[in-house]
RNA sequence: GGCGCCGUAGCCAAGUGGUCUAAGGCGGCGGAUUGCAAAUCCGUUAUUCCCCGGUUCGAAUCCGGGCGGCGCCUCCA
């Protein structure tokens, strides 16, 4: 089957076709680094990468750029206020979004461009552009002219006329159109400013990533990805550009995500059930904003205080990168009860085989992955079907939320197996079943691995210091021990019950008693 | 005012013309297992996809209308 991709110029699912064989170039609009990374900074990115992920598996080369924007107005204004420069902010601000990109398991991006390292390529645009008409230099400013670019708006479905006739578009009597943007502006004086043709001044908006995109990809390239609000006009406006310099397609498919909404109140998410749904919702509503913006949301490392990145992640890809996601605290948690049930398959996986799952081997690639054929026949048969099933909910459009239910499927079959031959109990020395749960785990890992998780264990979830904890625990479970073997219940349970009041689950198994937190 | 998206079980969510008497998860219920639990396994939990019409041999899926929710048109990932 062929990869298909929802393209927003199009509105339609196109099949996958690049511009080079083999190769993929992609760019998505990355963050203007004047706050700290919030978490809706995090879907673009974890989306990409896990397509990246997908079309590297896929046998194609990517390349992947996400811009850093590090020269813009809310980065000055923001420096001012902090009373610290632009650069020391921009600096810091990148860091933590690099932080978040690692924590969050982002690895596929190639090249990280920064705007102020592409002034000149973008001066060469704007020349270029004037040049051409397509642009006019006023007042020590610089403004394209949509009307120009007979095919703007092609994007976002728009008519200039309709964006001049809507109230919204305001006059400014420099313009000579409202439609038109700015490619440069004129600098004020103790704003940062670079030469040009036009006078001091500093880059526009849309005009950088047209700029960096050229220079890392070249006039054309496969998939530009950003969210839904940057389709207009960041994105329209620089298509126009773009192929208004170049006369080339700017971009082949234009991949958009749904923005995440961020909000507990009942009322508001779910729709309207809300029973009683008064005064304290409307309060919840009104505090249920966009994420972005000037509403300050929770930092991503805020977030990652409560939630674990790899449930933060997952909790990102179950649902269809198109659609809006609901944020919430208990939405995440959810999502973590349903991971919960891998983590304790892995941990059944090394109790059996004395392996790690997490260093099992498997397929980088589709095509050399390993055979799924053997006894029992029944199971093998599973795994092939589940693995046919995640690709093709893959292959089309990305289907992660489709692609996670059969993780769940494949983690079910491999329970199930162990339970059936009691790979746990006597079976444990028939290597035929173990051979045969090694290559279904193996599989598992190939595959959740395309979505990005389940790589490497989690970082221990440590509130305290874990050498004393690990002492005291196996003091406790010693003295336990010794209770259930002279049946004294009510002391084991008593014990039983005073660590689950301090968040320890204890599992009695045949071999011996086991703990965790949580 | 203009453009666009969405409405699937208690909740989250996949499916967008027939294999759908609708995947998967959370939660619930019953059973196996267990000293009891936990974990795991097995079974069960929507005859129906917001409502009303229409197209079709056939619709959750297409079309029209209605109701409800949301986004963009201004900075936003």
């Amino acid at each position: 089957m062929t990869l298909r991709i929802y393209n927003t110029l199009s509105r339609k699912k196109e099949d996958f076709q690049t511009i080079k064989p083999g190769k993929v170039g992609i760019y998505l609009c990355g963050p203007t680094v004047y706050k700290h990374s919030h978490i809706g900074h995090m879907v673009g990115p974890v989306i990409i990468d896990t397509i990246a992920r997908y079309l590297t598996y896929n046998n194609y080369e990517v390349k992947f750029v996400n811009n850093i924007t590090d020269i813009d107005d809310k980065l000055i204004n923001k420096a001012a206020e902090l009373n610290i420069s632009v650069e020391k902010l921009a600096a810091e601000m990148t860091q933590d979004y690099f932080d978040n990109l690692n924590t969050m398991g982002v690895d596929t991006i190639t090249d990280f461009p920064k705007a102020t390292d592409y002034i000149e390529a973008m001066q060469e645009i704007i020349q270029s552009l004037i040049d051409k008409d397509y642009a006019y230099p006023l007042d020590g400013d610089v403004y394209f002219s949509a009307a120009a670019d007979s095919k703007y708006g092609c994007l976002s479905g728009r008519k200039i006329e309709e964006m001049i006739a809507g109230t919204r578009v305001e006059a400014n009597d420099k313009k000579k159109n409202p439609a038109d943007f700015a490619l440069w502006k004129k600098s004020r004086p103790g704003e940062p400013a670079w030469d040009s043709p036009w006078g001091p001044g500093r880059p526009g908006w849309h005009i950088e990533c047209s700029a960096m995109s050229r220079k890392l990809l070249g006039d054309s390239f496969d998939i530009h990805g950003g969210g839904l609000d940057l389709m207009f006009p960041h994105h329209e406006n620089e298509r126009a550009q773009s192929e208004c310099c170049t006369g080339k397609t700017y971009v082949r498919y234009w991949v958009h995500n749904g923005l995440m909404q961020a909000s507990d109140a009942p009322g508001k998410v779910g729709g309207q059930h809300d029973r009683h749904g008064d005064v304290a919702v409307d309060q919840q509503a009104q505090e249920a904003d966009k994420l972005s913006g000037s509403k300050g949301a929770a930092s991503v490392k805020e977030l990652f205080a409560v939630h674990p990145p790899e449930i933060v992640r997952l909790f990102l890809l179950s649902t269809h990168y198109r659609s809006p996601i609901a944020f919430s605290d208990d939405n995440i948690r959810e999502t973590g009860k349903g991971i919960e049930g891998f983590y304790r398959f892995f941990e059944t996986f090394e109790r059996i085989t004395g392996e790690s799952f997490y260093q099992l081997p498997t397929a980088e690639k589709r095509e050399q992955s390993t055979g799924l054929e053997g006894d029992p026949a029944e199971y093998f048969q599973q795994l092939s079907e589940l693995r046919q099933r995640f690709l093709e909910a893959m292959d089309d459009d990305f289907n992660t939320g489709g692609a996670i239910g059969i993780l769940f499927e494949l983690r079910s079959t491999l329970n199930a197996l162990i339970h059936s031959q009691n790979l746990e109990g006597a079976g444990k020395q028939n290597q035929a079943m173990i051979d045969a749960l090694k290559t279904g785990a193996s599989q598992l890992k190939e595959l959740s691995n395309l979505l990005g998780v389940f790589r490497k264990a989690p970082a221990k979830d440590s509130g305290a210091d874990d050498g004393l904890v690990n002492q005291l625990m196996e003091l406790v479970l010693e003295i336990r021990k010794d209770a259930r073997a002279s049946k004294n219940w009510d002391i084991a349970d008593k014990i039983r019950d005073g660590l689950a009041a301090c968040q320890i689950t204890v599992e009695d198994r045949p071999e011996g008693s086991l703990w965790r937190r949580g």
